[in-house]
DNA sequence: ATTACACTGAACCATATGGTTCAGTATGGA
DNA sequence: TCCATACTGAACCATATGGTTCAGTGTAAT
């Protein structure tokens, strides 16, 4: 459904808007991870580490696994490709709207071209 | 600097993290808009939507102008150019990553194979 | 059996977010 | 001049976010 598109853009977005979330996308794309690892290589204490792979998890960018007393963080089945098609489709939009402007912008030239001939006569 | 994208990544990202901005930008990509129009199409408060607006107008993806009593929404500057890379780059990752393992896959694959022509031997 | 490790949950904190109302200010039109 | 319009800013509110500490629980190693 559309609602269900939007809540996901929604969580998706938010789980990118945080510099240290693109960094344990980026760390996963490495190689997978234990929270202790996440912690360690951000600074960060457990829980909080485990607050941010939370958020990853709901957007579907991480998936975690335990075994034992250690969970396994890995890259999760959600690839952006829908945010992805979204910010072209924008992009798209956003070249159109400024082609548009272009036209304007010529035809103004155009017309102030004609006045200055008029003008000139 | 890093830091500087960083910190723009995060605007932009949080700026899109709600189905009511992307609304905003869709709209501000079919045409120019008032504050008035966005917070009659959004049903919501002037002060309300002047707010997104300036979540977007921080992030670079809305500029405005105010003339007479009227401020006029439109396009910004940000064409999201950098965030569509950094999700492209992601992406590039995550099919390494699998490539990867369907590696590690054939692998035990083969060492299994190997293992069973041993133990027939 | 003891101890160390890895995580988990609850509670707390400061700040941010998404919204509102209300009381202005400034501009445009009759 | 007077009124309606369009915005603006401050204050407020509830909830979310990004972090912490502390007190567990369960597992691994000695």
């Amino acid at each position: 459904m559309v609602q269900c598109n939007q809540t996901h853009f929604n969580a998706s977005f938010a789980a990118l808007a945080d510099a240290t979330r693109r960094g344990v996308l980026d760390q996963l794309a490495r190689g997978n991870a234990s929270i202790t690892d996440l912690a360690d290589k951000f600074e960060m204490t457990l829980t909080g580490m485990k607050k941010h792979v939370g958020v990853l998890e709901l957007a579907g960018l991480v998936t975690t696994e335990k075994v034992g007393r250690v969970r396994t963080c890995r890259l999760g089945p959600c690839r952006l490709e829908e945010e992805m098609a979204w910010i072209a489709r924008y992009r798209q939009m956003w070249d159109m709207r400024f082609e548009g402007l272009d036209g304007v912008i010529d035809e103004l030239k155009r017309q102030e071209k004609a006045r200055g001939r008029k003008k000139r006569q």
